[in-house]
DNA sequence: GTCTATATCGGGATAGAC
DNA sequence: GTCTATCCCGATATAGAC
């Protein structure tokens, strides 16, 4: 065992910074679990750290405060959460473009649920730190893609429609199945991992939204 | 002022009851609006005490731990909430039905946000002590009003359709503008409260499902 | 029913050894 | 970087006078 260490052990700066970086993504992880499921102040920074396989003193020495990991994590939430819409761009087919941002939003409530609840979760709550966000690159991304849509509009490629509401709808039918989870799971004792029921939500998805288009 | 209070003032018993309830009321509005913006744990009984015009002690003479008193709260917004897809009945015509449970759904948005975002801040946590109340009541009128709809749907008076994510959708979108208010309004500079703006959410939601359902 | 004072505790954060 | 021990504050809840 010995012989083996000699040379398999790393330089020591390189291995330190690449243990921090995975520890990091490992409390960010399970902040990110057990902030989604009990919110900031229902969280205990104990129960994170535990989660992460590392003591609470030990946590603190990498992330000062549990607000400061919040925000960390929070963050990390947003990017991608602006992600999907980029796919609505001008030169795509508009059924086309509907029919996969759809997929995409759902793909995401399936596969990052806790990602979807944590930013409910937060906007809920009146969003106090996300505003700044909300209100400078989300709402123009948003008022872009609005244009395309209307552009799509005036073109007679599709129906009339308030692009705001359209955009609306589709997040909220989208992140519902995440963020309301248990409720669907109540009353229909079925989720998105179940890959009939998935697919079954995005054709029902796309088939109301493109009905509400005028494209069939 | 004396002379007035002679026969003013009420039997004492009757007199105390009366308050006793007026105050239990301005508790749980409180509440309510305490709840639903910090959450249980980001509450604290102090601050809703405060909100209610009564002392920290004093409250929790009425409601005897805060826990008790978030219970109480969250009964009293279900109650509310199961109500409006009452109005779905066999008898309507489903477009009316349907035109008229958004347009209550929206009200409610509209009226209520504050309930409907404690609803919501429940569920997405898991909703630990709400689950009886979805797999039982909820759960049974959902089957209902799902059978009404494939009733419609047989006899050709409405489009083929999933009735569970009908549905959902009309929750997510209704909601969705109670919920998520403070990214509609980064987003649009608009809200439920603003006459126009209600009418417009109220006309587009409609037309989507109805053209989703094939009728126009 | 309402108040003041206080017991009690969970949990965030820090100090300092190793 | 990780540990043990500890400080400390906020907040729930109770005791008891009025």
């Amino acid at each position: 065992m010995r012989e083996i260490r000699r040379d398999a052990a790393p330089p020591p700066a390189r291995r330190r910074r690449k243990d921090g970086e995975a520890r990091r993504e490992a409390i960010l992880d399970a902040g990110l679990a057990v902030f989604s499921s009990l919110g900031l102040h229902g969280a205990s920074v104990e129960g994170i750290a535990e989660r992460a396989g590392l003591s609470k003193t030990n946590l603190l020495y990498y992330f000062p405060s549990k607000e400061a990991l919040y925000v960390a994590v929070l963050r990390r939430v947003l990017a991608v959460w602006l992600d999907p819409l980029q796919s609505l761009d001008a030169d795509s087919e508009p059924a086309a473009a509907f029919r996969g941002y759809i997929r995409a939003k759902l793909t995401l409530s399936r596969d990052a649920p806790q990602a979807s609840r944590l930013f409910c979760l937060e906007i809920v709550q009146g969003a106090p730190l996300l505003r700044p966000e909300l209100e400078g690159p989300l709402r123009d991304l948003v008022a872009a893609k609005a244009a395309i849509i209307r552009g799509w509009s005036a073109a007679g490629r599709i129906g009339p429609n308030d692009p705001h509401h359209l955009i609306f709808s589709i997040w909220a039918i989208t992140q519902h199945y995440a963020d309301f989870a248990v409720q669907v799971d109540a009353v229909t004792g079925r989720g998105l991992d179940d890959p009939d029921f998935f697919e079954g939500v995005v054709a029902s998805t796309q088939a109301l939204i493109l009905a509400g288009l005028g494209l069939h």
